[in-house]
DNA sequence: CTGGAAGGTGCAATCGATTGTAGTGTCACG
DNA sequence: CGTGACACTACAATCGATTGCACCTTCCAG
């Protein structure tokens, strides 16, 4: 009940707090006779002893703990991340102390600031916005901080990242590989990483192929069902004259969103029109259409994220080497040559 | 870079550190001179004072951390509740630490140990097993434990859950009421109390038509979409000559495993057999067909095992309450009534 | 027999914030 | 002028583990 201490254990063997110390840490014990150690080890078993790691942190200034910045926890994309994290962590006894901002970016900053007076040992950012980079690299200063999924272009921190762009790109030569010459996008917000990355290797892939890409200039804020159907809806208004047949879409749900629109307006996929998604999201596969999408290898940017944050904390003068995974694709039903419609 | 700390400022003042402590805990500010507060707050924010809560922590006894024990984070259905938890921690300043167990009884064991030793305020047990209950309420005694998502039976401790009991009848009455007569389930390990609540209720609820369920005894020790396929295929192999029209699946991953397998047999859904899945996960609505799930709340479940943690802590004699939330089913294309094979 | 090394252990300071208690100074009232 | 009340502030202990240093014993070599 009463938590045992280092002192309990003393007085009831008659030493000091010091050896009891020394007798329990592995890199110690050497200090301390066997025989010293055995009585030790048994009394610590016998009252319980636990120990107390906000005791010694304080005294060691290392709490074991990485904080881990998110936009949105629900967003389902989010949790292998942090699962990838929380894996590399595990084997050295850490935790991770994860801190949503609602993706809003003045709130990452305060999110930094509470996670540093918590003094984690180093700061893994998956959620950052253009605008929190001079926060993050100031805070980098003085505490290990890995810039993890939403990618900070121009940035000293190390950064662990999907190749984006590289993905878009992808997705880009995949349509074009069918055939499709009328391309559009569904674009997620133009301040965060990822979404910036697609649009340029997708662009960049149609530029190769002299194509301009539909204009869709809005993007969705909140990159979610309801963002693609909205976009979707604008494609329609917009371009109903001369309708994209092949649409890529910054995630999966925005997919989803467009495919239930465009299915209302008697298009059906991918007969009138492929669509591509992005994260190759838990049950895609199974979706009618099963969706060709963009895999995005969250735990492993996960636990690359955490190695690279406990490398840095054990050497935080070697500068640490980042990482960029490369895109693969799932090729599935939603994506076919577009139909001849004007043939003959 | 090196971290400001209270005397920092008291020496820039010729002032004590008690005093400065005093005039930036809103709570104590009154015993201090007005000036001296302002003049305090001046330095604080001038040097960049940011205070360190492993410290307080030592000091005070609490360290404003609620540690989350989970089976699986890359689970997606467990995202939302550590969203929901973080959600109801956010407004006290508190934070979630997050250790997995990999649905392995004896690791959690050492992860609640881990927990306390890092002096969390409070735990919320999101993935116990049965044989867990007493070292939780073990721990319990001495610190507020909150179980939540999966049950334990007979046990003192406050839980929150859902009412999976309710769902299980619910999912049973569901297919019942089309006419079916022959169902089975795929059932998910029978030492976690969600599954064992999901199987009990569809029971009671088949046994009240005095109807028996095609009995497979055998359970899915990781409820994936493989043990769905796995099931699936047993249930042909045993009961091909009968096969049930209608399946309860102990979640969305084994119904779509199922699913699978039925499909390769020739078998048609809903057509040939309805199935009914559980946690609405995210989009399953738009898989072929669209899955009849039962709904599972996990932001809410995990917003009020939040909520009651921070009840338990502020006050650890009164016995905390505990919630059951009510199950709601969405009802999609994978349940239609049996076709009549045999009639006339 | 002595000097010194090595093995064990204890002492006390330390990490930084918090808080009970004691001390100083001012003012007002009798 | 004395005395208590009040408003501030300083002092010092405390939380529990860790660790540099000093001390003691033992034992061996010279």
């Amino acid at each position: 009940m009463a938590d045992v201490t280092l002192k309990h254990i003393a007085s009831s063997l008659g030493v000091n707090a010091s050896t009891v110390s020394r007798a329990l840490d592995p890199n110690k014990a050497h200090l301390v006779s066997e025989e010293t150690v055995d009585r030790v080890r048994a009394a610590a078993k016998q009252l319980g002893y636990r120990g107390d790691r906000v005791a010694g942190a304080l005294r060691r200034g290392v709490t074991g703990t990485v904080g881990v910045i998110v936009a949105d926890l629900a967003n389902p994309f989010i949790a292998p991340v942090i699962h990838g994290i929380a894996q590399s962590l595990a084997p050295r006894q850490m935790l991770p102390m994860v801190i949503e901002t609602n993706d809003n970016a003045s709130e990452l900053e305060s999110s930094l600031d509470h996670l540093l007076s918590r003094r984690v040992d180093a700061v893994i950012c998956a959620g950052a916005r253009f605008s929190n980079r001079e926060v993050l690299e100031e805070a980098g200063r003085s505490t290990p901080v890995v810039v993890a999924v939403r990618g900070l272009p121009n940035s000293v921190l190390p950064q662990v990242l999907h190749d984006d762009r590289a993905g878009g790109a992808m997705a880009a030569r995949h349509l074009l590989g069918f055939g499709h010459t009328r391309l559009a996008e569904l674009r997620g917000p133009d301040d965060v990483g990822n979404f910036v990355s697609r649009h340029l290797g997708f662009q960049e892939a149609c530029a190769e192929e002299a194509l301009a890409v539909i204009d869709l200039p809005e993007v969705g804020e909140r990159p979610i069902r309801e963002a693609g159907e909205h976009l979707a809806r604008l494609l329609i208004d917009v371009h109903g004259d001369a309708m994209p047949t092949a649409v890529f879409a910054h995630n999966d749900l925005m997919a989803l969103g467009a495919l239930s629109v465009f299915r209302e307006h008697g298009l059906t996929c991918p007969t009138d029109f492929s669509i591509v998604g992005y994260n190759d999201s838990s049950t895609i596969d199974q979706v009618d259409p099963p969706l060709t999408s963009v895999i995005y290898p969250g735990i492993r940017v996960g636990r690359s994220a955490g190695e690279v944050a406990l490398q840095l904390i054990s050497d935080p003068t070697e500068p640490a080497p980042g990482a960029l995974f490369p895109p693969r694709l799932a090729v599935r039903k939603s994506t076919s040559p577009p139909r001849r419609t004007h043939a003959t």
